[in-house]
RNA sequence: UCCACAGUAGCUCAAUGGCAGAGCAUUCGGCUGUUAACCGAAGGGUUGUAGGUUCGAGUCCUACCUGUGGAGCCA
């Protein structure tokens, strides 16, 4: 059996191919059979005369998804889908099809996620999962080359981590509720101090009722925390990590790019080193093009997209005022009503992807800090003990990687950028 | 939670308050190079649900349900 990408390298052999129907046409004594097997379409032609009575027949009636195995000759063909086509002399129906519901013309949104089980095999899903695969692959690839060691953070978490979202909860056995985590950092952190660089990658829950095409409830999301960073080393890790992700994806996913019409002459100028503006620049940006801001609030939306229309690559923010940042932020000493934090925004108006910080190493100001945000202290003393026990300045942020692939696929929508997107009125199929 | 819009054939959509329609899909027939092929024919409907106005409602009114887009919150 031979894979269609593979064609190429059987010019003139007879091959055999397995893949489902992507369409058909006839026109009399000849068919064409489209097919698929997820490396690539194929265009198979089959002659009245080059196969017996049933072949022929039965190429007429196969539906569309149908899976089959096909024997032919493989040619060049530049009329064909893919440069090559197949002179048919078998067919066989593997598993029949019968009113496969997502006809090649258009549909609804509804209907498309209803089905998303069969969505996943049309073309553009195809490309935008093999995007995902290549931005996941180098997300490791950049981590693991740098001497960070892949740190998994527990699911299920016995507290809010953050405090502020709103989290899915659990019946816990005898140990009453537990949540499903938002984030893995705060585990990173005892990852850091155990490894010095680690980063976590897996799913992440957030209960938030977010009804926008830039939220879903369950996503992944990629948090290193390197100890004895601050934050411009923190700043310079998260560039030169977006700098490799995007351009790797966009050297590597050129026909899925072209499949999905991603203009990519603005991601190409994804290159180190990215503008760096304080939150207090950021407010003056908003307030010089007219758009009325109070200092002291978080950017909202279309903030976010006016502040990254005054650069040409992603924009780092920081120093962003401690109220609206999560308690385990680190203060500027050089003015402790804002904290060592810094977002990325993308361009485009795909917003905030990379949000990240110092983290604060002092126990007292960390207790400080767990009061005023009114969380029970006792479960964060095994928090605490890492600054008990040979604390060290250290930094870390998170990539949303479905905001990541939706930015360098150039998606309307976050829900195409995962195989099975949740959201607050979907949990199906 | 709030705001806006939508719901008619399997799908995408039409239909001035006056006979429920088209394209695609499906089935049948035609065509030896098709490119979301094309040509001909057939089947396919409780117009989201419940009320109301009217001689008459897919169309107007009320409520509800479902979905879509956005806000807030966030990655």
């Amino acid at each position: 059996m031979v894979l269609i990408k593979h064609l190429s390298e059987y010019v003139g052999k007879e091959v055999t191919i397995k893949g489902w129907l992507y369409n058909k046409r006839s026109s009399g004594k000849v068919k064409f059979l489209i097919v698929r097997d997820g490396t690539g379409m194929l265009q198979c032609v089959v002659f009245k005369g080059n196969v017996s009575e049933e072949v022929f027949e039965l190429s007429g009636n196969v539906g569309q998804e149908a899976s089959v195995e096909i024997i032919g000759k493989v040619k060049e063909e530049p009329r064909a889908v893919g440069g090559y086509e197949l002179d048919c002399t078998d067919v066989k129906l593997i598993g029949e099809s019968n009113d496969y519901p997502i006809t090649p013309k258009e549909h609804g949104i509804e209907f498309l996620m209803d089905h998303r089980h069969l969505w996943l095999r049309s073309k553009r899903q195809t490309a935008i999962l093999k995007v995902r695969h290549r931005v996941i692959k180098a997300i490791r690839d950049f981590f693991d080359s740098r001497d960070f060691t892949l740190f998994d953070p527990p699911i299920i978490t016995p507290n809010a981590c953050e405090g502020t979202s709103t989290l899915f909860e659990t019946e816990y056995f005898d140990l009453g509720p537990a949540y499903l985590t938002q984030s893995g950092q705060l585990y990173a952190e005892a990852g850091a101090m155990a490894l010095g660089r680690v980063y976590t990658f897996g799913p992440t829950f957030r209960a938030e009722k977010s009804k926008t095409r830039r939220h879903l409830t369950e996503f992944w999301m990629v948090e290193p925390e390197v100890a004895f960073n601050d934050l411009d080393d923190n700043m310079d890790l998260a560039e030169e990590f977006l700098e490799y992700v995007v351009q790797t994806t966009i050297n590597d996913c050129v026909e899925e790019l072209e499949v999905l019409e991603r203009d990519t002459t603005s991601l190409k100028r994804v290159k180190r080193p990215f503008p760096r503006v304080s939150y207090s620049e950021a407010v003056e940006i908003l307030k010089r093009k007219g758009h009325e801001f109070e200092w002291g609030n978080d950017f909202g939306g279309a903030d976010e997209t006016i502040i990254s229309e005054e650069f040409d690559r992603p924009v780092m923010v920081h120093r962003y005022p401690a109220e609206v940042k999560a308690f385990y932020m680190k203060r500027d000493p050089e003015n402790p009503k804002l904290a060592l934090a810094v977002d990325v925004l993308a361009p485009e108006g795909y917003g905030e992807i990379v949000g990240g910080s110092q983290r604060e190493d002092n126990l007292d100001l960390l207790i400080e800090r767990i009061k005023e945000h009114n969380l029970p202290q006792e479960f964060f003393e095994w928090y605490l003990d890492l600054r008990r026990y040979g604390s060290v300045p250290h930094s870390g942020f998170g990539l949303g990687l479905e905001r990541t692939v939706s930015w360098i696929c150039g998606l309307e929508h976050l829900r195409e950028a995962i195989p099975f997107p949740r959201m607050i009125y979907r949990n199906t199929p």
